[in-house]
DNA sequence: CGTACGTTTGATCTTTCTCAATAATGGTGG
DNA sequence: CCACCATTATTGAGAAAGATCAAACGTACG
């Protein structure tokens, strides 16, 4: 447990910076929130069901899940978090959380204590903003999340969950924006789109042979994304990003992509 | 379009004091925001993906209900909306709204200018305190949907969207209890569970069989609410409910209600 | 009384699940 | 380096849940 590693909430500003706009001074607050630093390993629990949480957990390296488990046991993914999110926005005002935060791969967490954030909050209303509009595109992905869930087919779905998960890591700059390194096994693929994990491997063989995507291990990569993010019905509108993704990418967007920056300007 | 009603924004108050404290005062000053009545007819939207709202609508009288289109037309319910509900805290902060917002029934709606909102969130933190709980406990209800819609079959689904607007409408005071008055036809409650109107009916009508509800019309009853929720593996604690339901309700109450309400005192 | 809308029912078809077995893959201790 | 183990991926065959298509039946309402 490390206190006061500088630079490690650099991932969190520039989470909050894609939807909200700070100043220097906000980022500079930010930066110097007190916390700790500790490493988790892969499948370790961050927060299960019925705690209360007490600091508010950043994600700085490696990658993490939301879930639920129903009373058959099944379990649903309800959200990946990549680097820079902050994992307990969401339960930080109940008495007791709802779901589940499980490592998906070996990685560290800054814990900054709740009292900070109050501060932080009351001191900068900006950031007080930025923080409330993170949470709400949380809200808004929780939702694109149950349209996929519900009423898309399980090739669809899946190629969503591809094209979301390559749009955040590209808008965080967290990818070279060829390849991306999937942070989970078939069968978290499939509790995360409530299909079986043999259906998974069906449907992924069957996208790799339509040459949709090219898989090494659990790398992937999107030869041709405008006609994947056109399948898995992609339109980035629900991320609320402020200016689209990186540079490079907005170069060669998807036409929906393109429509929701000229939008955005 | 009559101003100032007052009495209208009553089940606003009786909604956010269901997760927090307010004191008099506070409600009191809920009570006397500045707004606008207006009915709006069945099936009339409120608020259309890519609208920037300005005003903040609070559901008086009726129903609404949250939803997404995909691209292929299928319509996907989100949540369900009952009086007292804000309507749009959930968009307030972002550019462009991300989903619809269309009353089921014929309903009353006042809309509250978005700056009296921001005034009353300075003035009172208690006020801002609940408003932002009322958020994260709707984004509780979104992955609880997603849960159902994912990971359980279709029968659970539904008896679970039951249970939920039942425990919901009874935890506000709405109800005898005893019937509740669906506000939506099958066609509807498939697009909320991501099921076909054709096997809603067939599931409805085994539930009716298997005596686990009763009809009459859009009118139903629970017999037996016990064996429901457990069909349904309904656990209200993501609703986060401080004081649990109603005080008939917590006699007569089922078990996961009751434990849920001890473990809250 | 006819029209529109919603419900109900039957027959058939698809998608996805389940069960089961086999093959890779990576890591471990010897 | 190799044998062994656990985990994950892959494949096949059969079953089941739910979708689709089509028609009939009610009921409210103009």
């Amino acid at each position: 447990m490390t206190p006061f590693q500088p630079g490690a909430l650099d991932a969190l500003v520039r989470n909050l910076s894609r939807h909200s706009e700070l100043s220097n001074e906000d980022e500079a607050a930010i930066l110097s929130l007190p916390h700790t630093l500790r490493t988790f390993e892969e499948k370790s629990f961050l927060l299960r069901e019925g705690d209360h949480p007490t600091v508010c957990p950043i994600l700085i390296r490696g990658y993490a899940c939301r879930h639920k488990v129903t009373g058959g046991g099944s379990r649903q993914i309800l959200s990946l978090n990549i680097p820079g999110d902050a994992l307990d926005f969401q339960n930080l005002l109940v008495e007791e959380a709802d779901h589940n935060i499980q490592m998906l791969t070996r990685g560290e967490v800054a814990k900054i204590p709740v009292l900070e954030i109050s501060r932080l909050i009351e001191a900068r209303p900006a950031v007080a903003q930025a923080i409330m509009v993170a949470t709400m595109v949380e809200s808004a992905m929780f939702r694109e999340w149950t349209v996929s869930v519900g009423r898309r087919d399980a090739r669809s779905r899946i190629a969503h969950l591809l094209c979301e998960f390559a749009y955040r890591v590209d808008s965080r700059g967290l990818s070279d924006g060829e390849t991306y390194e999937l942070p989970m096994n078939q069968e978290e693929l499939g509790d995360a789109t409530g299909l079986t994990a043999v259906h998974v491997n069906r449907v992924l063989k069957r996208l790799e042979a339509e040459g949709l995507i090219a898989r090494n291990r659990r790398a992937i990569s999107f030869p041709d994304r405008e006609c994947l993010a056109e399948l898995a019905d992609f339109t980035p509108r629900y991320l609320h990003v402020r200016d689209g993704v990186s540079p490079r990418l907005r170069r060669a967007a998807l036409p929906s992509v393109r429509d929701f920056v000229a939008a955005a300007c």
